[in-house]
This record gives structure tokens, sequence and C-alpha cells, in this order.
DNA sequence: AATGAATGAGCCTTCATTCAT
DNA sequence: AATGAATGAAGGCTCATTCAT
């Protein structure tokens, strides 16, 4: 064992574990303090000292809580994604209730775009910030994206509807890095097209264009 | 005191046209050293200090050359652009020259695919970078953006063929978006796709699916 | 890129207000290490870096407790300014204990160059870099200098003594400006000069000579 | 000047002798440049890089002329006063042209101080910055400063007119400098004020109330 | 004589992080 | 648990000066 360097690392991963409520609760808000800077001063705002400043915290607290800079941030991100993906999820559970055999692709589709496009309100230049920070990072981290949940949805969307053959990976992800790539762009050059009818009849018709065009190779 | 430090500016969007030959080769090798950060480093090791050192000149050399070092990464960035299109642009010489009626949309599509996922190649790591940068600064600029361009050959291509009705802007938008973002989300996650059959068939299915379905709004 | 290096200001004016007992010795510390350095070594030689390394502060600590290098120098100049200033005032107080109406002009510019002279003691390159440095930036400013501490008294002067008429606001101006000037030349060229009785001497004609000259326009 | 440059510089006091026309020329014409961003641009602009910029010569010509920053600077100074002094001296001689027994002290008086005044027209903001550095640069040296000769014309003065005993040297230090501190002043803060006729008046009343007062040792 | 590309010490400033209390 | 003073590596940038051509 080269354990000559003294590692008092066996406490890194998370630095202390919040059983204390107040603790929860501190960490909590240190947590809200990082993404309200984000949203309102931009990230280059985002230092630590300025998360102390405004969470009335000491910058040693802070460091109580995260071993560094960036475990805020990506606690930051992966809480993003988490809550963004819970809404989703919460209300495809509306939807797959109504899983009538019925139900048309246009529908689903439709319905799923809606849920999607409306999962990103409120926060947007946090939601902005943020996303070029996954970005950044994400090199080789595609399928943990939410694309990935999109094309999984839209995968599971593909079994027992008109379109028989279900999607491959590739398709999925193709599809899904449309439908998000898409959001994504105009989310960064100008968030209301997200609202505007339009835009979401363009993507209705990407996506369903494309379902229906893989099924006739013509 | 910044007094010693002081203005005399107008001499700044060129620091100095290089006339001499040396020049010439100097602003070069920065710029090349530059890239080369970005390429094999990241772009958060692109500082001055470390272009001076790498390029093996002295610092002061480096800003005889550019003014700041937001003046290298706007100039690599519209470098990088200019070469990537000039090159779509070359290759579309051809595409035009071959520009009978009998052409389907299918095939024009298929060569236009072909050429701009061709224009990806080489240095991968420094073209994430500069998408990353150039996406950071582009907030309500996306028409400006490589994208546009590729909505422009779009829309060009949606008269004249059996397509008849024009892209509006948002569809245009949308298209191209989804095709750009696409290829982004590949660049950066896994290069690799760019060379395979099946993505490019899939990047096929999702343009003409929508260029069909949107005149079939079913 | 100056992306990580930003605003976030809004704590400006003083960049932390020294509750604690340590912080403010520090800040004190910093700060007569900074009139140290202008008193020995000159105004060039006054660096944050020079003031952290004399301090035996990092430079990080300076930043802690001055904004920039310019707050340091503002508080330096407001710091002597404010000193001499209440040296003054308060032997003054002395004199106008004494307001008889016996008391004479020229006792009373006696009593008050005394003052004025003597509260120019001891650190004296410092305060030289000081006056250069308030001369420099005093322009229009005048009337807030030193100088026009002295012309009010000055002017107060002329009120209830021999000499009826009181100064205007050229006058005033000129003659404190005449005897804080010819002070301040002495300060610079020959300190000594100050504790010598004939050149208060000189001071005192020039002072006396002009209140009555202007009373008696031949 | 940073001192950190290794000099060769036992070459140093005249770079070379300005023996050719065309070599006088060039220096007269760097000399220029360098007055002319001091007064457009103030002293922070006054870089050797700049000075070579705007006069068309290159850098290495200006070194060719002055050994460092410095020279320029002192012969700058130098250049700046010879030329006022020359100016006073000038319009002196028709002063004592006229020099008969009858002229009276206020006469006298009134037409120095009226060539004084005279002689700070013109280029202000260049002379502001002169003023400051030869003050920063002075220490111990003011009886070769304007102020001198103003005192030695005073001096002069002083014999032959009503007024018998010549003036101390200390007294005329200190009537010089309270006189040409007064103008400084208010070139600094207040340029009009020097062509105002209560500004004259008031000079006129310092100077030849002092010059009678010290007779009568009131 | 003149050029101007190149140099590099040094300036100001930021900010993630530590540690004694 | 919390504090916050202190740290210092590192970054962007300037400018007096040199020297090969």
């Amino acid at each position: 064992m080269k354990d000559t360097h003294k590692s008092k690392s066996n406490q890194s991963p998370a630095r202390r574990e919040p059983t204390q409520a107040r603790a929860r609760r501190t960490r909590q808000l240190i947590f809200e303090t990082a993404l309200r800077i984000l949203d309102q001063e931009g990230e280059p705002a985002l230092t630590t000292n300025r998360i102390a400043e405004l969470s009335g915290f000491s910058i040693g607290t802070v460091y109580q809580y995260f071993a560094n800079k960036h475990e805020i941030l990506a606690n930051l991100i992966a809480e993003e994604r988490r809550m963004r993906l819970a809404r989703i999820a919460a209300e495809l559970q509306g939807l797959s209730q109504d899983e009538r055999t019925t139900v048309q692709l246009a529908e689903r589709v439709r319905a799923i775009l809606r849920i999607v496009l409306g999962a990103f309100g409120g926060r947007h230049k946090a939601r902005r910030a943020l996303l070029e920070r996954a970005l950044r990072n994400s090199a080789g981290r595609l399928m943990n994206e939410p694309a990935a949940e999109i094309a999984r949805m839209l995968r599971a969307l593909s079994y027992g509807s008109e379109n028989q053959t279900p999607l491959t990976e590739i398709e999925a992800l193709v599809l899904a890095e449309a439908v998000s790539g898409t959001v994504r762009a105009a989310l960064l050059s100008n968030p209301s097209l997200l609202k505007s009818a339009a835009f979401e009849q363009a993507l209705f018709d990407l996506t369903v264009g494309f379902l229906r065009q893989r099924r006739t190779p013509a």
C-alpha cells in the first residue's frame, strides 16, 4: 500500500452526512443561494465567497457542507435535472393512465412535447448557465443527459402504437437530441419561442415526420 | 493606481497590421498555439500566459498581436467558422452544378447531410470548446450561427422540389437546430457516430420526415 | 476572458467593516505599512504587492480590507488631512477662548501661523507624496483643500479686528494659498525652514502686510 | 522609471549629439509629440511607445535621441521652464528700459505681476502635468525653480525704490513662493482666475503689502 | 540612421481554500 | 457546528527597453 500520504479523504464524497434537521436546512439554503446567484447575477458571479455572503453563512460553513466548488455545481446540476425529470415523470403519469389502444401517435407526441416544453419555465438564466456547464463537462456522458430521458420516453412510445418497429438506440438518440437540441437552442437564443404554437407545431412535425419516415424508407 | 497603465487605445481593432513577413508568421504561430492548447488542454487552460509559454514567444509579443484575450478567442471562433463554412460552400458548388430538375428531394438532402457531416473532422476538442464558447455568447443571435447556414440551405432546398411550400423561419430554425444540435451532441459524446451510416440515415429520416410531414398536417 | 473575474461589487466602499479586534488591527497595520512605504520609499514604490510584502500579510489580505489600490491612497490622504485639521482645530480652541476685544490683529495672525506651522511635523516624505497626489486630483476642488481651512480662519479673523472689511472669496483664497503654498514649498525644499523665526516672520509680514494693504489701496 | 532594466548607460547624457540638421529636427519632433501627448492625453498616456507612434518615428529612433524616458521628461521640463523664463525676461527688457527714478514701486510690481501672469497661457494641461512632475522630483532644488527667478526679480526691485532695505534670501523666497504658489494653485483649480482683475489685485496687495510691512515691523 | 519585433519584470486583482478559534 | 481572517497561485495586461536587421 502506498498509503504514505495522509489522506483525510475518507470523508470526501459527501463532506458530512446531514442527519440533523438544522444541518439539512443549512445545506438547502446554501444550495438555493447558489441557484439564486446563478439566476440573478450569472455564472461568473457564482463564487464560493459570494455564496457565503449571500446565504448569510460563513465561507467556512459552506465548506463544511461541500468539499469544493465543483461539488456545489455538480449537486446543482443534478438537482436541477432531478427536478425537471420528476416534473416530467409526474405529468407522464396522467398520460399513461390514459393509455388506451385508441390513443393515436399524434396525440401522444403532442402530449409529450407539451410536457417537455412545459418543463422549461421559470428561472431561465440559471438554467442556461447550468446547461452550459453541464455541456462543458458532459463529454461522453450523453446518455445521462435529459435527452436520454426523452429518448427513453420516445422509445416506449414506439411500442404499441401505429409505429410498430421499436426505435434503435441511434434513432432514439437522434430524435431525442433533435428535440432537446432545438429546445436548448431556443432557450439560449429566444426563450419566448418555447411558448409559441408554431414552434410546438414544428417540433411536432419533426417528431412525427421522423417516426413515419423511418417506416417508409422511400 | 491604474495611473501607470492607461488607455492610449485608438489602435485597438487590429493591434498591428502585420506587414512584415516575420510579424505575419509570429501572429500565425501564436494563433495556432492557441488552437493547439484548446485542442489538447481544453478551454480553461487557454490563458494568455500559457499561449506565450507554449508558443515560445513572450507574453508581451502575444499582446503585440492581440489586444486582449477576448480578441484571440474571437479570432479563433471566426476563423473556425469561416473555414467550416468555406468547406461547405465549396462542396455545395459541386452539388448545384448537378442541379437538374430530376434531382429528387431525397438525393439533395442526402448530399447536403453528407457535406455537413463531412465538415466535422479533425480537431474535435478544439471545436467543442469553440462551439461552447460561441454558444455561450450567442444569446439572441441564433440566426448568425452555423445552424443558420444550414437553415438557409434547407430553405433553398424547399423550393422547386416536390416539397412546394417554402419553410417558414421557425421551421427552418427548428430543422437546422435539430440537425446541427444532433451533430453537436454526437460530436460531444461520441464523435465516431458522425461516420456511421445509421446515424446519417437517422438524420436523413429526420429531415425528410419533417419536410414531408409539414405538407401533410395529419 | 474576464469571465472568471467579474463584478459582484455591491460591497465596495468599505470592503468589510472591521468588527473583530484582529481585523481592525490588521487593517491598521496594512494602513501604516502603506504610509511607511510612502515615507521611506516614495510613491512609485507604493504597490499593493509591496504593501503585502512589507506588512507581512498576503496580498489577498490586503484586498480583504481595501477594495483596490486607489482606496488605500484615498484613505491615506483623507486620514492625513483629517489628522492635520484636527490638530489645527484643537489648537484654535485655545485661541478663541482668548477672544477679548483687545486682541490685536498682529497677535492673532502670529498665533494662527504658529499653529499652522506646527501642524507640519513628522513624516515629511509621506506627506509630500500625499500632497502631490492630493494636488493631482484636486483640480477644481481647491476650496475643499487644507488651504480652504486656512482661508476660513483668516476670513473669520478679518471680522472684528482693526481690519474691518471682510475678505472677499478671492482674497481669502489668495492669502491662504500664499501661506500654504509657501509652507508647502518650504516643506519640499527645506523643511527646517518651518522652524526658523525668520521664516515665520516673513509669513507674518506677508499676511499682515496683505491685510493692511488691501484697506489702503494706495 | 522602472530601474529594473539593466542600463548599459555609459552613453547616457546625450545619446547622440544632434549635429546634422535632420537629426536636430527629428529630436524636436519627438519632443513636441511628447508635449502634445501631455496636453491632449494626460501624463499617464505619455509612454515611449505612444511617443513613437504619434511622432511617426519608430521606438528605436526615439531611443536614438533620448537614453530613456526620464531624459525625455527632464528635457521637457527644462525646455518648458526655459521658454517661460525667456518670455518673462524678454518682457522685462521693456520694463527696465523705462526705468526712470520716478517709476513707483506700485507700478513696478504691477508690471511684473502682469508679465508673470501672462506667462501662463496656452497649454494648461501639459503645464499642469509638468508642474506636478517637476514638483515630484524637485526635492531640495527649490531655488532652481521658476519661483527663484521671480525672487531674483523682486529682489532686484527692492533696490533703488522707495523700499530701501534689500530683501533677505528668506524674504525673497517667501514672497516668490507666495506669488508662484498662488498662481500654481489657481492654475490647477481654476485657470480662468489668472485673467481676473480681482486676482491680480489680490496678488498686488500681497506683494506690495509684504514689501511695506517688512519695513514697518509693527 | 532607422526600424520594429521581441522581451519580461512587474503591476493590479480574484477567488478557491484552509485553519485557528 | 460555525466563524472569518488569512492565504497565495494564477490571471490579464502594460510598457520601458533592447537588438538583429
